[in-house]
DNA sequence: CGTATTGCTACGATAAATGTAGCACAGGAA
DNA sequence: TTCCTGTGCTACATTTATCGTAGCAATACG
C-alpha cells in the first residue's frame, strides 16, 4: 500500500504527520468502523449481535475492526463477554453524534436527486471543458 | 460486493435501511473521504493541490470520492477550477470538527501505548478463552 | 508553435473486503 | 458424562477496492 507500514508505527493509513487528527480520520475511515461505533452507541453487542447490526458484514472486517478500535481504546471486551464502548469511546461517539441531526437534514435538502439514481446520468451538460 | 448496486440508489453500502445516517456513515466510511473534506475545510483546493494534500493519494480514488462527494452535494467544482466545499458541505464539515479537539485528547489519554507499535506484539497475555 | 497547467482516465499490480465454513471454549440442560 | 447452544475468533478462496504509473484532451500563457 506504500502508505503507512514504513517501518514500525503501522497506524494509520496516510497518517505519519504526526497530526493525531490524521491517524483519528485514518481510523474512523475505514470499512465498517463508524458503523461499528454507532451500533454500539447505546448498549453493548455480542460478536454476532454486532454483526446482525452491520448488516451481516463478514466476520473477518468486523473482527478486524474490533481488534483496532480496542487497540484505539474506544472499544473493549467486557469480562462478561459482548463488545462495549469504552468511556473514550462514548466520548468519541458523542462527537460526531451531531452527523445523526446533519444526516436527516441532508436527506430532506439534497440539492438534486443526487447518490440515487444511475451514477450521473445526462441532467447537466458537462461541466467545464 | 453484495452490498450496494443493488438496482437504482446504488447510494452507499451497507446502507439500504432508508436511514439517512447509514448513507452518511458508509460514504464518509470510505478511503480518503473524510480526509479530502478536511482538506477542503478551509480553501478550495486544485484537484493536483489536493493529492498533495492528501499524501499523493492515488487519482483514481481520489477522483471517484470527488464524484461521489459532488453526488451527495458536499463538494463542486468552482467554475475556475478547483474543488471547494458547497455550504452543505461546509455544514458538515462543523459538524465533525470538535474530532479535531477529540484527538488532541486521544493522543495524550491513550489508556496504553495503542495504535502504534507492532501489530499487537505480546504484551498482555491473551484476553479470555 | 512550445510549455505548463487543469480535470480526468486506463490499466496492471497489490491490498483489502466478502462469504462460507469451521474451530475451541464456556455454560446449561438431559 | 453427553448433547446442545452461544460465545469470540480464524482459514481460505473469491471478489472488490485501491494503488501507482502513465497518459489524455482542454485551456492558458508566452
Amino acid at each position: 500500500m506504500a502508505k503507512q507500514a514504513g517501518s514500525k508505527t503501522r497506524s494509520v493509513r496516510g497518517s505519519r504527520t504526526g497530526r493525531p487528527i490524521m491517524a483519528l480520520l485514518d481510523l474512523l475511515g475505514r470499512r465498517w468502523t463508524l458503523r461499528i461505533l454507532w451500533e454500539l452507541r447505546e448498549q453493548p453487542l455480542s460478536s454476532r449481535a454486532l454483526r446482525s447490526a452491520c448488516d451481516e458484514a463478514s466476520p473477518t472486517v468486523l473482527q478486524a475492526r474490533l481488534t483496532e478500535l480496542r487497540e484505539a481504546g474506544f472499544v473493549e471486551l467486557g469480562d462478561g463477554g459482548g463488545y462495549g464502548l469504552t468511556p473514550l469511546g462514548r466520548d468519541l461517539c458523542e462527537t460526531f453524534m451531531p452527523l445523526h441531526r446533519f444526516a436527516e437534514r441532508w436527506k430532506n435538502s439534497s440539492p438534486s436527486p443526487r447518490l440515487r439514481g444511475e451514477g450521473r446520468g445526462e441532467g447537466e451538460p458537462p461541466r467545464r471543458r
